[in-house]
RNA sequence: GACCCCAUCGUCUAGCCUGGUCAGGACAAGAGCUUUUCAAGCUCUCGGCACGGGUUCAAAUCCCGUUGGGGUCGCCA
């Protein structure tokens, strides 16, 4: 049975390096039928923060990944002693104050890792191991040993900054009498200039939820990230990738985070979505901004989300495009003030006014087929009426096609919008 | 500095193990089509095997070195 650990330290957000080692954990074990088994490594009485746990494993939920086991490493302090004590009694560990401290001893550790093949270290180059603190918590590479070899884990996934903690580790499991588990060190995921950090960008998991990203367009992205599903494809659903993952396939390569092609495919998902389900997603959004009340009417939503399901990036994207169909008293936009005022359209805002209340069925087709007759007999390009329409209708240049939008707009608002604009009153 | 890891378009990658297909795709960028705008979509373009040696009839692919990048050297994890 294959078992496989996350082992995240609460003393940070899960961000987005932690979520892709979790995340190729977890695709291991759910490819081979193993285990995946969450460890909350919590040694750090001082840095240590419940609020952090929390947000990991609401990320790791938003992300869709379910555990199998959950541990504290802090519950365990008791065993650690022990093994400790093991060390100390068969003098392969000796006592410095209250820290007990690990003898290493001059050896050559070769590991056959499963992404980097053969690494070989020289021990003597590693100085003596603090097992236990001084506040009698346990080091990290020795509650990690301990815990690893006694939750039976057989695939250690982690990122490439261990491949120097993993000799370390090493003497500690000859030691201790456990047998090794294989080794996977997956490439770091690095930022456009060195480091993933803050700086550069979001780093939380967290943020990319509350910008509006996808938990599937995450996954999706992050697992190109030093993995390809082949055959040239970059859109995969999970459940197919997990058919298609092998974790000796994965890169050895560092890659670098880049926001576009997250954008791209956040947009990918967001476009197959079925405009219910996405109506779902963003009708929160909608609510905070006070955009709309718990009891809007669903069927004008599901129009206006269709109109814009196409153009959006990000679920956030949708509340500042579509404003103008929730708002009372509209903003207008620099530039589509300038429209605006390029010249007086009082008497043609008026008459459109007049065919759009003339109108008997009232869909994009007839508001088009009006529009295009007023032009017409207007002797104007149809573009020069449209622009200063949509500015009047909408506040902003740019947006879904006019038509559509007016239909979903209806008669009333378009007659109060474009009254606004008419001198002298309608 | 020591030790370790890595090296294909600007970025993510396929190809590398089992040398021999114009080094393929995606994002970004540029151009065009479409068009009432912005997107989307479609078409095209740009752009890469870090460098130097070997091995071989043949090297992105195997070997060595150089350079470059990254990681680690805590009683943090």
């Amino acid at each position: 049975m294959i078992r496989v650990r996350f082992a995240p330290s609460p003393t940070g957000n899960l961000h987005i390096g932690g979520a892709r080692t979790a995340l190729f954990n977890w695709m291991h074990a759910r490819a081979k039928g193993g285990k995946f088994i969450l460890r909350i490594e919590d040694t750090d009485l001082v840095r240590s923060k419940k609020e952090y746990l929390d947000e990991i494993l609401h990320s790791l939920k938003w992300l869709g990944m379910d555990w199998d086991e959950l541990y504290h490493q802090g519950e365990r302090f008791r065993i650690y002693r022990d093994y400790a004590q093991a060390l100390l009694s068969k003098g392969l560990a000796y006592q410095e104050g209250q820290a007990v401290i690990f003898k290493v001893q001059p050896e050559k550790i070769k590991i056959s890792d499963l992404i980097h093949g053969d690494i070989e270290f020289d021990t003597s180059l590693i100085k003596d191991q603090v097992l236990i603190k001084s506040d009698s918590s346990p080091t990290y590479n020795f509650a990690c040993v301990v815990d690893d070899a006694s939750m039976n884990i057989t695939h250690i996934i982690r990122g490439d900054d261990h491949i120097s903690n993993t000799p370390k580790q090493i003497i500690l499991y000859q030691a201790l009498g456990f047998p090794l588990p294989e080794f996977a060190h997956i490439p770091l995921i690095m930022g456009a200039e060195g480091r993933l950090s803050k700086r550069t960008g979001a780093t939380a998991i967290s943020e990319y939820r509350a910008l509006g990203y996808l938990p599937e367009a995450l996954v999706n992205y992050l697992l190109l990230l030093g993995w390809s599903p082949g055959e040239n494809q970059e859109i995969v659903e999970i459940r197919e990738a997990i058919k298609k993952f092998d974790i000796t396939a994965a890169n050895k390569t560092a890659s670098q985070f880049n926001l576009e092609k997250l954008n791209w495919v956040n947009a990918q998902y967001i476009k197959k979505l079925a405009p219910e389900k996405l109506l779902e997603l963003v009708k929160p959004l909608l609510l905070e901004k006070k955009y709309i009340a718990d009891n809007f009417d669903s069927n004008y939503l599901l129009s206006v989300v269709k109109l814009f399901q196409e153009r959006i990036t990000t679920l956030a994207d949708f509340a500042d495009y579509s404003d103008f169909f929730f708002k009372q008293t509209l903003e207008i936009a620099p530039d589509a003030r300038k429209r605006l005022e390029a010249r007086d359209y009082s008497r043609e805002f008026r008459l459109l006014i007049e065919r759009v209340d003339g109108l008997e069925s009232f869909d994009h087709l007839s508001v088009e087929t009006a529009f295009r007759a007023l032009v017409s007999e207007l002797k104007i390009k149809a573009a020069e009426l449209v622009h200063p329409v949509r500015a009047a209708l909408t506040g902003k240049t740019i947006g879904p096609g006019l038509f559509e939008l007016m239909e979903v707009l209806g008669k009333e608002k378009i007659r109060q919008r474009l009254s606004a604009f008419i001198k002298g009153g309608v």
